[in-house]
Parts: C-alpha cells; structure tokens; sequence
DNA sequence: ACAAAAGTGTTATGGGTACACCCATGC
DNA sequence: GCATGGGTGTACCCATAACACTTTTGT
C-alpha cells in the first residue's frame, strides 16, 4: 500500500507438472536442463511470463513448445514465492498441472528439451523446490480425481474398463473391485460404450467406451466421494 | 527460457478475501480506498509484496494490519495474472481467503482503513476483479467446506449446535434437519461438549461446544461427503 | 399450562462392499 | 475343454433422510 511503483527485484515464472500414464504407471514428464545454473539436472517444464500473456497464457505456451499439443487439460496449482526457493535471482512461479495422452503426445514430441518420463514413484532429484513442488501436486491430483472425472483426460480417446481401472489403481496405489468399479463409474452415465473390442490384452476382450463430459455437471454428484473413502483411510 | 534477465513490467502484490459470521449472514470485510486511482470505492485488503517475504508473509502481514489479529485460517485460493486486470500498471496478485470470528476482529479492528462488512449476498461494486476474485473465493469456501472443518474459524471457541447449523446454512444456503445435523457432526468426534448452556437464544439453552482440530485427520473421512451430495444437487 | 426451541429415537431407502458366479475367447 | 480375464448378480451393512417424539425452560 505504499504507492503503486515498487522495485521488483524478481522475476515471474510459470512451472508445468506434466501428468501422464503409460498403461501401468503414472509419469512424470521432465526436461534436462540445457542451460546454467544446474545444466544437466532434471527440471520441471518452465518459462518467464511475457509481458502481454497472463501465467495460464505462458503455461499453454510452454506446454506446446514442450509436447506439440494445445487444448490440454491444465489447471492451476499453486503461487511459489519464498524469497529463497533456491538459485540466485529471485524466481515467483505459478506451477500449473497438465494432464496428456502419452500416445498423442509422443507423436509430437520436441526433443530439443531432452525430455523423460519417470514413474511417479521412482522420481529423480529435481533442481530448486521443483520436488516439493510435484509432491503438491501429487496430492492435488489424488484428491481432485476423487470427486471429478478427470483422469480420462490420461487416456486415449477410446479406452476399456480394464485399462480405467488399472489407471485409478496406479493414481491411488490401491486395488478396487472390478464388479464395484464398473458399476459405479457406470452410473455416473458419462461413458458410452462402442461396439468393438480391444482383443489384444485379453481372450474375450473388452469393450471400448468414450466419456462425454459434456454430462459432467449432472454426474457430479456421483463422482463425489468416489475412491474418496477408500483412499482416504489408506 | 530466454535467459535470467527479464524487464519487469508488473508488481507483485496480495488480496485477502476474509469472511467472517455475524450470526446471521455470512459476510465479506472490505475497505475504503484511500488512495488513487478509485479513491473512495470498495476493495479487497491488499498489499505489495516486500523483497524479502513470501506471498503467504505477506498476506499475514497484510492481515494483521487491518484486523489486528495473527494466526488466523489462511489459505491460498489462486493467482490473477491477466495482463489488464484493472487499473493503468500491471499487477500481479495472489489472492488469500481468510476466515474470522467476527467478535474478535471487533475488539482489534483498525479504522485507518475504513473497514465494512457486506453480507455475502448484498455486496457493493469492488474495483478491479475482486468481485470475481470474491466470487471464486466463496465458491472455494462451500467446496472445501463440504469436506472439511473450516467454518469453526468463524464461530467463538465456545459455541452452540444450533450456531453451528445457522452458520452452514448461511453459507449453503439451504436448511439442515436438525436431527442429522446434530448426528453428522458429533459423529466426527471433533466436538467436545461442555458444562454450560447458552440461555440467551432460547428457553431451554443449548450446550456449548469448542471443536478439537487435532483429532482430524482421523475425522476427515467423516466429513467427507458432508453437506455435498445436497449442495451439489442445488 | 403452554409455547418454543433443544435434543433424541425410529424407520425406510439407497449406495457401498464383498464375493460368488457366468461369459467369451484363444489355445 | 480349460484357463484367463471380462462382466454380472446378490446379499449384507451402514450412512442418510425424513419426521415423530421427548425435554427443558420462560412466560
């Protein structure tokens, strides 16, 4: 409050947590670093906010020049700002979460970043305050999915029952009943089921389906308090 | 990615978004703009931020300069970056939501400011975008509510059952049966009765109660689900 | 005695859980 | 025809919701 011209003796960033699942695991996407300080090291997708964007404008930016992809499911996390998060300068960050199709993006990948996957569970060492960061969001993850359809957004468009399940067992670290599984994600009516089969993971095979989140406001009420329960008490 | 050094075009300051419980309404504490631009127009408590403290020192700071008081519930809601968010320079802030028992703030209040609460549903014209900023604020109250025990912020240490559902029903705006209200929250095992009664608002008195936060994680699946399932229904 | 509000009891319903069972296919 | 994994049926349990009922006090 003490007038409107400050020296800002900061910089303002944004930082992307890139969720993704490859079938058995939940992954981290990050980038080795091509540049000092801590050239090498593994590193969170980043950038500086431009002048005319807002920090979700910059965090689509990055995301594109990282993966090739727009219209990612992406959502703000947090605000960083302890003066000493760690480098010299003085770094603000606004770290969002994204959500991909590991399938798609790996057609359109930009390698220049010398990026990786790491399971969720096995994470190298990141630079500055980039672990606690993917910790957060980590838990942000568990806890939202929880309540709103959001992990479809991992999966190809067309995915089986089996390969849902396995990926909300993968999210939570824990195993559902398929009977209970199936029939609960059913009655939110958000998936339609397609005529064709998956016939390579199994010897009947599994039906496809697609969700249409366009119903989502109606199937809130049956999201809540899905896995909530279970994976509160682990 | 371009390097360390960036011209700086914006400053970094913090909103603080507070409700507060008069018995009655659920409200929101705004001030008077003493200064240009939009001198004498409501606003959110706000404040840059220094070199040496973190958005969350700041609103602390902030916080305590108005209200008088430290160690209230605070909580990050959200960065509002866009580059014309109002008014001529480009501010960047981080918005906080505060929860306050309205009787002490009444003891430590700090006139300087001009401070007014407005029910939540009668607010005036805020510069800027606080009335969306406030309007996301309130929308992040209900939900993390309805899962957690955050309203016992903005009651006395000591209050009653029939507070305490007045309370969730100004902020859901909806009516509880009594009965499974009483149940639900005592079945949490967060509340402690004790000896005396309030025998002011009614004829038979209403035990006291104060609320044990300790035991919470313990009580957290119990709250899940609490009030959701109805106000999602709304 | 009566009104008013606090607080308890009772019952029906529906969702969650566990687990048994059936089904389609490849080998 | 048998093993494998997909998919369905079912019975029990418990939380919720609705609402009737009792209790305690002031007037």
């Amino acid at each position: 409050m003490k007038g409107l011209l400050k020296e800002k003796n900061f910089s303002f960033a944004v930082d992307c947590i890139i969720f993704g699942y490859d079938g058995q695991d939940l992954k981290l996407l990050v980038i080795k670093r091509s540049f000092e300080p801590f050239k090498g090291k593994w590193s969170l997708v980043g950038g500086f906010l431009e002048d005319d964007e807002s920090a979700e404008e910059a965090a689509v930016r990055v995301l594109k020049g990282l993966t090739g992809l727009d219209g990612l499911y992406m959502e703000q996390l947090h605000c960083f700002s302890e003066p000493k998060r760690g480098g010299a300068e003085r770094i603000i960050s606004v770290a969002f979460f994204a959500l991909i199709d590991i399938q798609k993006y790996n057609q359109q990948i930009n390698e220049d970043y010398h990026p990786a996957w790491f399971s969720i569970n096995q994470l190298p060492e990141l630079i500055f305050d980039h672990s606690a960061i993917v910790e957060l969001a980590k838990e942000k993850l568990r806890y939202k999915a929880a309540l709103h359809p959001l992990l479809f957004e991992l999966l190809p468009d067309k995915f089986t029952m089996p390969q849902l399940q396995s990926l909300y067992e993968a999210v939570y670290n824990m195993e559902f009943d398929k009977g209970n599984f199936n029939r609960k994600l059913l009655s939110t009516k958000l998936l339609e089921k397609l005529e064709d089969k998956d016939m390579l993971n199994s010897k009947k095979g599994a039906f496809y389906y697609t969700v249409n989140l366009k119903k989502y406001s109606a199937g809130f009420k049956t999201f809540l308090n899905f896995v909530s329960s279970q994976y509160i008490n682990e």
